[in-house]
RNA sequence: GGGCGCGUGGUGGAACGGUAGACACAGCGGGCUUAAACCCUGCGGCCUCUGGCGUGAGGGUUCGACUCCCUCCGCGCCCACCA
């Protein structure tokens, strides 16, 4: 194993075997060759199980992008690593894989600025990535590595899109069903079509209609984030807090366009039930909810005076429905227009009128001032509410009463119905709005909190808490006296009979938003015909190529102009954009779609292509999948074992790939219900970082301290703290810690810092420390002038063997719960033993100390285990296994406390009755308790004697 | 405003309700060395020090509380006019 030309790299006159970095570095290129050239980690295409089992691990995978890694990326990586090595070595049959995430803004921006097309510098991003990554000796089959941007890979998402396009939401079965049986469905009546016509009196195009309406992905007209100086809508996140676009800086206006949509709502309940059966962490599962945002309520109809049309409301409190004393709809309401009369029906205050002289005038004034609001500005906290009349009247269906309706923008158009019954006393925001616009304040629940129930001059703030129903007796329906749990009740019922309003559930999720004007993505295997119906492609026509473009820039418009349309960069490609197919009919002329799918398209499934990436004519195999992600027991979801990543995708990504999940489950494709069975939120890096007087960043690793403060060359500069990246400028490269200290000291120090899920800050004059953990290891089991093993064949000391035996059994303790940190301190605690001990290290306690050092360090353990004589990768090598007889010496020492502090100590025989034992702590304490009589003794076995004396009189 | 977390030495952190501060970084001392580094080894919460006080503050439960319960303070993250 040694060689000539490994002491010529040593460092000057160091032993020629000291474990330097030097020395690190050449153990870990030749480990890494060896594993890659063995196949060491290579996971056979079998469904054959370890004698423990079968195990997905998993990263969420990385954007490649242009700045290379720092030593933040890899820290969920490497722990997933060790935790991968340890289950392959306790006999699990692990699949670990690490595939990119490389369509989308990101790249395509980097490409636009170098000047490169976006393929070549992702290929090139990815390769760095990749180099980086393999030289931190992560055990993954490189086999199954994949990149969303991989033709062999993105003809399947389109495949993906394909199959929700061609699916509908069965509500009644609840579950997708292929589009095919839509139409059965509605030729046998069992669904409804859109106009309550029969299936037989529609024609060939209304049919076509009609199964369109229903598609789990569908074509509408919404509102999107248009930013015509970038030529594209955007998601939310990638809009500042002040309406602009965070690439640029250009504005962000409210636009309608039609784009592809997902219906992710038809699934809101399933995603919301089966959190349930997932084993995430409590926050991630309260952020899903949330932003499922499920209420339960009623929608109830107030007929509008004068017209023969209602308004539809929604609400959670129909026990206020007496309370309710005014109306509110949105400004984007669809019946704002049918409502307004020519003239104000009644005299009616300033406050109401907004002082015009008619309702159309004032609701066109609101209305244009509230559009050209950016939804941040109208979200704005602690905005005064305002809105104007309608001029229209409603009737309450319960009293009878007319109830005024108004326009207020704190009414949100796309939840609920869009218009809200108001009840000022039960509700802040209904009366905020009523107080600054001079509106009846009724209260219909009696308030228990000291304030007046029935008089509400005084009141500051409404009345949300629970009590007796009051002010709520008329002709059709009484609720007085009931309590609000019980008076919801009764009024759903009662509107249901009355067929005034029926309980209803309404949710905060809306449907997702699936079109880009991009480049960088994947094309959609969708054309249009001359008349503009979209048709798909058949699966024989995947994939659809991205084609290759001159200028794949957006198109760049007037920033300024909300009329403005995309141009998407695939529009340009007209050689592409027109396309002759037979769909069935003949050869005709198409146009195909150019917008592209979003970023999260790929990463809404890549784990199902790590089980069998080179399938051409599968997805997966079924038999893969079952294998690997198969629901093990009644009620399990099924899903990767181990998912670990970030909290940021706690919502967008969780919450689209459980979708498409359940779409393919439903679908027949997939026996698993859930992707991730499990998930784990790493926490992140963070560093120090250094603002000059202009507050604008400058290199962390350029400044020094003097005298206690920071320097940038003369200038002063001040500190701060916060997530390392290239926005602070405070990242630092795993390959220079590489270099100075090897892969297997940033690998100890990464998992030594700190619980895996906490945040913590780096510092790399602390990395020292594991680099000297490993000296000591090295120097305690080879001879650091020749290299050869210095173990003995003896048995070790009762003490060591001891420690040896509880080692294993807290580090077999520590790695099942994913803690690293306090595995290594075990590890280095045994380590600090051996070398007080200064004496040879016995091979039955040296190797089992290799095996257990070897996830954390993989290329030192097999280096060490190989000079110990052992031919083959201790990858596979049984894990230590505690021997239960030698954790346990032949006396223990308790600690005694006297009124809870301690004040000796007693070594008594590990078999001692408690009788006994409590008989040598109180022997023990005698001085302390002198003069008093013991009220009581507590003996905790093995841990504790706590002795209670008599109160002092 | 709502939800979820978290507060322990100079620093990162450890502690099934059972001797608070393991382990490491930084610091200080001893040994080795011509010397320095490396290495080996020791010290280290605070105080009025045979004892007392200490895990953000205050209370409670318990033989015993960093840990469980209540109130408050501070910090972080997420959501936020969702009817």
């Amino acid at each position: 194993m040694a060689t000539e030309t490994e002491q010529a790299r040593t460092d000057g006159d160091a032993p020629p075997y000291r474990y330097t970095g030097a020395l690190a570095a050449e153990i870990e290129a030749r480990w890494q060759g060896r594993w890659a050239a063995e196949g060491t980690f290579v996971v056979p295409r079998t469904t054959e199980p370890g004698p423990a089992g079968k195990f997905f691990l998993m990263d969420m995978f990385p954007y490649p992008s242009g700045e290379g890694l720092h030593v933040g990326h890899p820290l969920g990586y490497i722990a997933t690593d060790i935790f991968g090595r340890y289950l392959r070595m306790t006999g699990w049959r692990v699949l670990h894989t690490l595939g990119y995430d490389a369509y989308g803004l990101p790249a395509e921006q980097y490409a636009i600025e170098t000047g490169t097309d976006p393929r070549s510098t992702t290929e090139a991003n990815i390769r760095r990535y990749r180099a980086q990554i393999a030289r931190l000796g992560l055990a993954h089959d490189p086999t199954r590595s994949v990149a969303t941007t991989d033709e062999s890979f993105y003809r399947w998402t389109q495949w993906i899109f394909l199959q929700i396009y061609n699916a509908w939401y069965d509500e009644r079965g609840q579950r997708a069903r292929p589009i095919t049986e839509l139409a059965a469905a509605y030729e046998a009546g069992g669904v409804p079509t859109p106009d309550g016509r029969p299936w037989s009196e529609l024609s060939e195009r209304e049919r076509a209609d009609a199964l369109d309406a229903r598609r789990l992905a569908y074509r509408a007209r919404v509102p999107v984030n248009w930013c015509p100086g970038l030529g594209t809508v955007l998601a939310n996140e990638e809009v500042t807090a002040d309406g602009r676009s965070e690439r640029g800086n250009f504005p962000v206006l409210r636009r309608e366009l039609t784009q592809w949509m997902m219906r992710i709502t038809a699934y809101a309940d399933r995603l919301l039930e089966d959190l349930e059966h997932l084993d995430w962490p409590e926050s991630v599962k309260t952020m899903q909810r949330n932003w499922i945002g499920r209420s339960e309520g009623a929608s109830i109809d107030f007929p509008l005076r004068g017209t023969g049309a209602a308004l539809e409301v929604f609400t959670t409190r129909p026990d206020t429905l007496f309370g309710a004393t005014y109306m509110v709809v949105a400004p984007e309401h669809p019946l704002v227009d049918t409502l307004v009369p020519d003239a104000w029906p009644a005299p009616a205050p300033q406050s109401w009128t907004g002082g015009h002289a008619t309702p159309l005038e004032a609701v066109d004034e609101y209305r244009s001032r509230a559009a050209a609001m950016t939804e941040r500005d109208r979200q704005a906290e602690a905005r005064p509410k305002a809105g104007v009349w309608t001029g229209a009247y409603a009737t309450n269906p319960a009293s009878g009463e007319a109830v005024p309706v108004f326009v207020a923008d704190y009414v949100l158009a796309g939840y609920g119905t869009g218009a809200i019954m108001a009840v000022p006393a039960h509700d802040q925001r209904d009366f905020d709005f009523a107080r600054t616009l001079g509106l009846e304040i009724r209260p219909v629940v009696a308030a228990t909190d000291g304030r007046d129930p029935y008089d509400t001059s005084g009141w500051t703030d409404a009345y949300v808490g629970d009590g007796e129903v009051i002010n709520s007796a008329g002709e059709a329906v009484s609720i007085d006296g009931k309590r609000v749990g019980d008076a919801k009740r009764a009024m759903v019922e009662w509107m249901e009979s009355a067929g005034v309003g029926r309980g209803t559930v309404s949710y905060k999720l809306r449907d997702w938003l699936f079109s880009r004007q991009r480049y960088w993505g994947e094309p959609f295997p969708i054309v249009f015909d001359d008349s503009g119906r979209a048709h798909p492609l058949p699966e024989s026509m995947l994939p659809v190529r991205l084609p290759d473009i001159d200028d794949y820039r957006p198109g760049a418009l007037d920033p300024d102009d909300a009329g403005s349309d995309p141009e998407p960069p695939l529009a340009r490609a007209t050689d592409w954009v027109e396309v002759t197919v037979d769909l069935g009919d003949g050869p005709r002329r198409y146009r195909r779609e150019t917008d592209t799918m979003p970023q999260w398209a790929g990463s809404c499934w890549y784990e199902l292509r790590y089980l069998d990436p080179g399938n051409d004519r599968e997805l997966v195999a079924p038999q893969l999948e079952e294998f690997w992600m198969g629901p093990q027991r009644e009620g399990d979801t099924g899903g990767v074992d181990l998912y670990v990543g970030g909290v940021e995708h706690a919502v967008l990504h969780l919450l689209y790939s459980r979708f498409w999940h359940k779409v393919l489950h439903d679908l027949g494709h997939l026996s698993s219900r859930e992707p991730f069975r499990r998930l784990f939120n790493q926490g992140y890096i963070q560093a120090y970082a250094y603002t000059d007087r202009r507050g604008v960043h400058v290199p962390a690793g350029e400044v020094v301290e003097r005298g206690g403060r920071y320097w940038y060359g003369d200038e002063p500069v001040t500190r701060s703290y916060g997530k390392m990246g290239k926005s602070l400028k405070n990242s630092v490269s795993p390959d220079e810690i590489c270099n100075r200290y090897g892969a297997d000291t940033l690998r100890l120090y990464e998992m030594y810092m700190g619980p895996l899920d906490v945040s913590r800050p780096w510092e790399t004059k602390a990395v020292v420390g594991q680099l000297r953990f490993l000296q000591r290891v090295w120097r305690n089991l080879l001879d650091e002038a020749t290299g050869s093993p210095t173990v003995v064949d003896e048995a070790p000391d009762p003490g060591t063997e001891r420690l040896l035996h509880a080692t294993i059994d807290a580090v077999r303790a520590e790695m099942e719960a994913l803690r690293f940190n306090t595995a290594i301190s075990r590890l280095i605690e045994l380590n600090n033993h051996l070398t007080a001990r200064r004496a040879p290290v016995a091979r039955s306690v040296a190797e089992p100390f290799v095996l257990m050092l070897s996830p954390f360090a993989p290329h030192a353990a097999e280096e060490l285990w190989a000079r110990l004589g052992h031919d083959a990768t201790l990858a596979y090598e049984p894990f230590p296994q505690a021997d239960p007889g030698k954790l346990s010496s032949a006396t223990v020492t308790y600690p005694v406390q006297v009124d809870g502090k301690v004040r000796a100590t007693v070594e008594v025989p590990a078999d001692a009755s408690a009788t006994d034992v409590e008989a040598a702590a109180l022997a023990g304490v005698a001085g302390w308790t002198e003069g008093r009589a013991v009220a009581k003794v507590v003996v905790v076995p093995g841990r504790i004697v706590s002795v209670v004396l008599t109160k002092r009189a």
